[in-house]
RNA sequence: GGACGAUUAGCUCAGCUGGUUAGAGCGCUUCUCUUACAAAGAAGAGGUCACUGGUUCGAAUCCAGUAUCGUCCACCA
């Protein structure tokens, strides 16, 4: 396409989908496709495959973005670029979603379907969802290598879930245990923990003694479950109870024999209710933890019914309530019960149906998080995960994150793996229908089959999720005799995991127990943490709030460039991001902007009507603006590259928007439009053109493709090489300029000089400006300039004449002169001391206006100026203050003085 | 209750290891269809960087405390 039949506006849903495909059909998503040198260094990453519950939001919208920002990053500089695409089964959200659905729309329930009719329902929902997550991920520009997609459920992975479980069952690290789980009495199902709902509700509390004679008065919200206590805990430094610790009571509590131990524990807090605290391990969490601790009998009051157990004959069958109403009703006609206040306190809930959730011991799978493992070097899975990241083998960005780790795996308590749901990986251990003693566990069921019984549940879902990084590699097929074979050799360990932080504890630490176990290495070097996609009001979005933004609507409305971009720039590792349309709206106005700085570049790049005949020096000489320009995107590409190397998404983003818009667009090239050395021009924007799509390509992939696309180019952008900035360099010999004119040496500056005299003219149009903006100087009036200079400067304006007249200033004329002039009505404005400008105007000069404005800009510069002289007069800082910051200093303090006496001057003028 | 973070222009946020008279985008005011772009250009207004101390020649930046908000963890007998 020719550049002058380029559309007005960049109109994305032309040609995304267009360009996806065309990336796709290339191959080279795939490394291997990539024809790299052997020696080329490896980037890895997997996608943290997004749960198949929902269609995706704008939290993976983010997530995609940051990724395959980096991706492409990588590639671009010739790494051998791997990102893994695949989704997760996530056992319990799916299976509570398919539920949910399966009731509103047939009334039924998973009892009702059965196991296997009710798994049918979930695969066929699941297919759906995934398609979709698989499109909408496309729809961000994901540059996901398809070949090798996964799926934390599908055969692969299944084989290699069970063989990592019966691996770490041989190794003795997975055991059968008992644990309290959140039961809930109502639907007969565990619930994990952030099932559970908290309510505050108000309650009593009780203060009673177990019988008369018992020495310690203790304090509970559950008297019932009392007739299962086993012990008293007290603190140890407690001066009332301390003479009881260690002894032993029996008694007879509401028709039960009891056996009280009292122990002393950190724990126990003095100053609530009686500081002492009856301990019934089955159905507290924190006497659970007591009981293993103190080596306590478990004595079950509660069955799964939440029912009293038939053994407390007094209260069998009763539910807890009746049965809490008659123990009370016993202590009372006793004279037991001391006190009875109301306190609040939290209520724990099933989410699902609001009943109060009964902590019951069951049988549960274990991994051993403490085991010393001989293929660790005698340290344990915890103990080896920590040290990974002490010696920095694993690091975090933002750092700070080290710390929640150790905290959290500090604590970390043996992982509990089982599920009581259906959907998942099922556990691949089988028990002897007659002999209850024999127990099978191998990937392959058992030849009798009949003889035997499989488990009924499923694995955690993060067993399956912790082995994301080297499930998706091939093992354990590619892990022969401790030998890394094929992708697993080539891309594991991986270069950087990206995910959010609220999953750090939950997945990133299971993840390096899983890769430390199976592989005995770490399962990526680092770490990066995006934070969470808020609302306007600071709210996390969420589907039952309403308050979410769909990122493909947004897509639509505006352009996948728009919305990668409000979601990289402005959003830092660690922090939280609010999002409204209107950021998305601003930058899909931004990629129009680069749409038409490419449009008139290509422009002036193609126009060959100004072919020149005779050979004029002026047309080959290098201006101010060209090296000003080209000194700006040597800079530019070498702060972008750094702050990109260090993950800096944010800023590298906004270097870049402000060369674009700033620099090139809104000086150079409307510059370029009045100079008269085309060729350079030509040459110049052809190269900083392209090098600018290059720089771009990874944050906003579909333009710069589109844009690079319409110039012919034979490769794609997408596998070009990222811009050195020594080709910008005026010392350098491949300096692009070299090889295609030459030019007059005596005109190239220095960098400092460049900039120094580019800002000056800057300064001087930008003051025109304004100054025939507050006079009102109607814009086809052209007017004349005066500008009082030194010889250095008169020379560097004058070669600039021509940019100052045309530059949306209107100026008729500039003449240099030696005082101020007379005969002319004027406004005077100092540009550095040395330099000083005048306009002339015609009208009546509004005196009182331009007092006021002198006044004001006397007023900050005397404040400057004071500034100064306090630091300068401080002689500890000249003393201590590095010499270059005090020279620094003093210039300045030289120049605010100068332009404050000509300001002065000025103002005394206008008074008279 | 514990841990971690945030507090900078009306709004959303940048400001790397301390040295700018504190920056951007949006919004606001004024002017302009100037042949790349009105989804634009030009000019401008707007901030004692939450508060109080400390370290330092020098603090938005480092340290301590206070207040408010947020997230995670534990949920308290």
């Amino acid at each position: 396409m020719l550049s002058h039949k380029l559309p007005k506006t960049y109109q994305a849903e032309k040609i995304e989908d267009k360009i996806y495909q065309k990336w796709e059909k290339s191959g080279k998503f795939n490394p291997d496709n990539l024809n790299l040198p052997p020696q080329s260094p490896n980037f890895t990453m997997v996608l943290p495959p997004p749960n198949i519950t929902d269609k995706l939001h704008m939290g993976h919208a983010s997530m995609l973005a940051i990724e395959d920002l980096i991706i492409r990053f990588h590639r671009m500089r010739g790494y051998r670029t791997l990102w893994v695409p695949g989704t997760d089964h996530a056992a319990i959200a799916t299976q509570n979603v398919v539920e949910k659905k399966l009731l509103q729309e047939k009334g039924l329930t998973r009892h009702d379907l059965g196991r296997e009719k009710f798994l049918q329902e979930v695969w066929s929902f699941l297919n759906k969802t995934q398609k979709t997550i698989l499109h909408q991920t496309r729809k961000m520009g994901a540059s996901l290598d398809w070949s090798r997609e996964a799926f934390t459920l599908d055969k692969q992975r299944q084989k290699a879930v069970a063989q990592m479980f019966v691996d770490m069952y041989q190794e003795g690290i997975i055991y059968q245990g008992e644990r309290l789980v959140n039961w809930c009495p109502r639907c007969h199902s565990t619930l994990a923990d952030d099932e559970i709902e908290y309510k505050p509700q108000k309650t009593f509390l009780y203060t009673f003694r177990y019988w008369k004679n018992f020495p310690i008065p203790i304090a509970t919200t559950r008297p019932e479950t009392k007739l299962g206590d086993i012990a008293v805990a007290v603190h140890p430094q407690d001066k009332r109870y301390k003479k009881y610790i260690g002894k032993i009571y029996k008694g007879n509590f509401c028709g039960n024999f009891l056996e009280i131990k009292i122990i002393a524990d950190k724990k126990i807090d003095k100053n609530f209710g009686t500081g002492a605290v009856g301990v019934t391990p089955a159905h507290s969490t924190i006497d659970w933890e007591l009981g293993e601790k103190h080596k306590l009998e478990i004595k079950k009051v509660i069955n799964e019914k939440g029912e009293i157990h038939s053994f407390y004959k007094k209260f069998k069958h009763l539910s807890s309530q009746e049965a809490r109403k008659k123990i009370i009703e016993e202590l009372e006609q006793k004279g037991l019960l001391e006190k009875k206040e109301e306190i609040e306190n939290n209520l724990s809930l099933c989410y699902r149906c609001g009943t109060s959730i009964e902590p019951l011991p069951s049988k549960q799978w274990f991994v051993s998080v403490d085991k010393p493992l001989k293929k660790l070097g005698g340290k344990s899975l915890k103990e080896k995960s920590i040290e990974m990241v002490q010696k920095n083998k694993i690091q975090f960005i933002p750092s700070r994150f080290r710390k929640r780790y150790f905290y959290w795996m500090e604590n970390l308590h043996d992982w509990c793996i089982s599920r009581q749901i259906w959907f998942g990986h099922r556990i691949p251990v089988w028990y002897h229908r007659k002999n209850k003693n024999k127990i099978y566990v191998n990937i392959h069921p058992p030849k009798d089959i009949q003889n035997w019984k499989q488990d009924p549940d499923v694995l955690d879902t993060w067993f399956s999720s912790g082995m994301w990084t080297f499930s998706t590699l091939g093992w354990p097929e590619n892990f022969k005799n401790g030998k890394k074979l094929n992708d697993l050799k080539y891309f594991h360990p991986t270069q950087m995991l990206e995910t959010g932080y609220e999953i750090l504890t939950l997945w990133v630490s299971r993840m390096i127990m899983m890769s430390l176990f199976a592989l005995q290495e770490i399962p990526f070097e680092k770490v990066y943490l995006h934070g969470m996609i808020l609302d306007e009001n600071g709210k996390k979005m969420s589907k039952s709030k309403g308050n979410g933004i769909d990122p493909l609507d947004m897509i639509k409305k505006y352009n996948t460039d728009a919305v990668r971009l409000s979601l990289l720039i402005g959003n830092t590792p660690g922090n939280d991001i609010r999002l409204s349309e209107d950021k998305i709206a601003s930058f899909r106005n931004f990629t129009n902007k680069l749409w038409n700085i490419i449009k008139f570049s290509l422009l002036l790049i193609n126009n060959d009507t100004e072919k020149i005949k005779k050979i004029d020096t002026t047309y080959y000489q290098l201006t101010l603006s060209d090296q000003w320009i080209i000194y700006e995107f040597k800079n530019l590409i070498q702060e972008v590259t750094k702050l990109l190397k260090i993950y800096n998404f944010s800023l590298a983003g906004e270097k870049l928007y402000n060369f674009t818009k700033h620099s090139l667009a809104d000086w150079y090239l409307e510059i370029a439009k009045i100079e008269r050395n085309k060729n350079v021009k030509k040459i110049i924007l052809k190269n900083i053109e392209e090098d600018l799509l290059k720089l771009w390509h990874p944050f906003i992939p579909f333009i710069t493709e589109y844009l690079w696309e319409i110039q012919k180019k034979k490769k794609l952008l997408m596998i070009s090489n990222w811009p050195k900035n020594n080709k910008y360099d005026f010392l350098n010999k491949n300096n692009f300029l070299y090889s295609s004119l030459t030019f007059n040496k005596k005109n190239i500056y220095s960098k400092k000089e460049v900039e120094k005299n580019f800002n000056l003219i800057k300064e001087i149009i930008v003051n025109i400006r304004r100054i025939r903006k507050e006079n009102n100087i109607p814009l086809g009036k052209k007017i004349d300039v005066f500008i009082q200079a030194n010889i250095q400067d008169k020379k560097i304006i004058s070669q600039e004449t021509k940019i100052i007249k045309n530059l949306f200033t209107y100026v008729k004329e500039i003449k240099f002169i030696q005082k101020q002039p007379q005969n002319v009505k004027t406004i005077k404005q100092p540009i550095t001391g040395k330099i000083i400008l005048y306009v002339a105007i015609e009208n009546a000069l509004n005196t009182k206006e331009e007092i006021k404005r002198i006044e004001k800009e006397l007023q900050s510069l005397i404040k400057f100026k004071n500034i100064l002289n306090t630091k300068l007069a401080n002689k500890d800082f000249i003393k201590k203050a590095p010499a270059t910051i005090v020279k620094k200093e003093k210039e300045k303090l030289q120049e605010v003085t100068k332009k404050i006496k000509e300001l002065k001057l000025y103002q005394k003028k206008l008074i008279q």
